[in-house]
DNA sequence: AAATATAGTTAACAATGTAAACCATTTATA
DNA sequence: TATAAATGGTTTACATTGTTAACTATATTT
């Protein structure tokens, strides 16, 4: 592959959309088919995130962030609690349904990432790991001088 | 990063964007904003590639083709010939103003490629298009044993 | 001649990105 | 304290994209 001749991002767009293909037919007896990192950051922080944070973390806007805790909210895998000290914040927090199926999820990533990595050497992975690290860097401060 | 714990997918779909964003932004005087990439497949092939074997190139469906041509098309980029000897085919060809712009979108291609991939060693490089190409390889192979 | 396959098109629907306007509440400022 | 400005979240709107199904025209197979 010459990666000069074509545009990196288009590669890059279509491995991660594959990728989410695993991920869903390997939790297809889920009834969520997406959101599932948004799920497994509401729960490691879970009771102390606000939507606001969410979107920080996940790198969304905040129009995303409503359309993504309204669907794991209609899917029972969350709910919103009012802040006392800020009525206008929630709180995000877990039901029983998602503690139960967070294990899952995050083995998933776990499965699906050694699956796409499978006939890589440590090395390898871990410095494919640096290497797409520091291109976010760099297209995120070049975004943000755009 | 700790890439066990999220999925790879999601941060390679983000930097995908992320990149198309910047080439959007380096080639925002063109009139079109998108399907560059075909555009420089059907340049590479000129007046002898049909829809269905753009799509094969492209790794989209016919539909999908259907709409990029159609773009193409209204923006004056290429034109669609009945292919006398299968009048079910259309041959693409480039326009005249396609000729004059494929240039600058290659170099963009490269540039942008560039830019992203600054800060890393050309041997970084080069194992980063091979790891993703097995990767590719390893995520198609599994696509389409589901 | 009839059945089947192929190339391309159209229509429909859901998901996603993006921007603007809006409500309720909190914080800053005159 | 009263008013203005900022913040957290929601709603609306619109364009793009992915996906599936149905359809037309033409070519190929039987």
């Amino acid at each position: 592959m010459q990666l000069e001749e074509q545009p990196i991002g288009r590669i890059l767009s279509m491995l991660g959309r594959g990728y989410l293909h695993l991920l869903r037919a390997k939790l297809k007896h889920l009834d969520i088919d997406r959101n599932y990192y948004a799920l497994v950051i509401i729960a490691s922080q879970d009771g102390n995130i606000t939507q606001q944070e969410l979107a920080l973390l996940l790198g969304q806007d905040k129009v995303s962030i409503v359309r993504v805790v309204d669907y794991l909210s209609e899917k029972g895998y969350i709910k919103r609690i009012k802040k006392p000290d800020d009525l206008r914040k929630h709180r995000i927090m877990l039901t029983e349904k998602a503690k139960l199926a967070i294990p899952e999820i995050q083995e998933s990533f776990k499965s699906i990432n050694k699956l796409v990595m499978n006939g890589l050497s440590d090395l390898q992975v871990s410095e494919f790991a640096e290497t797409i690290s520091k291109i976010k860097n760099t297209v995120t401060e070049n975004i943000n001088s755009i």
